[in-house]
DNA sequence: GGACTTATCCTGTAAAAACAGGATATTTGA
DNA sequence: TCAAATATCCTGTTTTTACAGGATAAGTCC
């Protein structure tokens, strides 16, 4: 039986390339494409594909809240990330939205294929280089920081003082403070210009 | 007289995306693809083909600094920068490099073709959204930052007070905090916070 | 040669953040 | 239900930055 896929990239290039890259598959089939997630939930209310290959940086949505709905919607749907980077915060983050897999965009033919016959079997595919990050969970691993010190957070980086911050947000200056000290000592940053850096390159701001 | 064109792009997806896109024009030829910038190099010894399409973001090197060697290497191949992001400072620092057009990989197939016979006449070609970005130069210009005010940036952004990098770069703290005040005003930062997420945003860091 | 840029250095004041070392009330989860 | 986590608030001191307003030497470009 073939499996249909289902591609979601906001690359036009990239989804050509699946495209060729799975065309001489005989036991896959290509049933669609979207380059936004409203046009993906769409074609999903008309057919449902075995597979969707997702990309996690979509105009509309992210890939991690769109994967989210569609499994809650559509519970039988493997989902498989994709993306550029691998970043071990964006492959958790996905898989514990229900995903089944998780491929990067310089995947071979081979990993690709193998990732989407492994997952319709209701197993789970890591290609090579997602699999290596995973486990390279220890050295940078990025800190859950709660909803106010993710809110603090980005009043600092957006320049405010900690005064214009606690007026901003309805709370004494001390408080504020707390939450700086906080955030510093989660990222281990010496300062706010190193806790800005590590926040960005966590992609928390 | 059919063009040939040669893919450098680390991501392999879009190297079969651009490949397949591409097979259907007859006056297209694609002679090969590299997936870094010596590999690239490599084939351009051996046979030059009209256009390269490049994209920025390489694992060995940069595609401004390989376009650069390109276009001092072989004058008469014209290189199309390619890339996700349509950020001005990238498309006009691909352009000061010497390449001939710049396209998002979000393209559509009209526009790659479009700027592959563009280019190969010895014109300019830019897809849409590059072109609209590199107008809205106004909002967002990113600053161009001397040697040492860069160096001090990376610094600042690794957490070092003005104290360890005057110490770590033998000059006095006060020239450290005129190139920090430089910097600060360059960018139109309100303090460090802003001025680390704005050069992380334009990627300087 | 002269204008411009860059890198260097200075003094001083005010504001802000870093650091130490607490406390209390409210959620939240096992 | 009870411990843990979270959010809130407090007093100080020390360090670091921000801001104002300069100057000088060296290199760069036309």
């Amino acid at each position: 039986m073939k499996a249909s896929v289902f591609i979601t990239d906001d690359h036009y290039m990239v989804i050509e390339g699946i495209r060729s890259l799975l065309q001489n598959e005989k036991d896959i089939e290509c049933v669609g494409h979207a380059t936004n997630a409203s046009s993906c939930l769409a074609f999903l209310k008309q057919q449902q594909p075995d597979v969707i290959l997702m990309d996690i940086n979509l105009p509309d949505k992210n890939g991690i809240d769109l994967c989210k709905e569609v499994k809650e919607k559509y519970p039988s749907i493997f989902v498989i990330g994709l993306s550029t980077f691998n970043q071990q915060s964006f492959i958790e983050k996905m898989m514990s939205s229900g995903a089944s897999g998780f491929v990067l965009k310089n995947a071979t033919q081979e990993e690709l294929f193998e990732a989407i016959v492994t997952v319709v079997k209701g197993k789970t595919y890591f290609s090579q280089e997602a699999a290596t990050a995973l486990q390279n969970k220890g050295n940078a691993g990025v800190p859950l920081l709660t909803r106010r010190e993710k809110e603090v957070l980005e009043l600092i980086a957006d320049g405010l003082t900690n005064n214009e911050i606690a007026q901003k947000i309805f709370v004494s200056v001390t408080t504020v403070d707390t939450h700086r000290k906080n955030l510093l000592a989660k990222f281990d940053a010496k300062n706010i210009a190193s806790l800005i850096k590590k926040a960005m390159q966590a992609q928390l701001i």
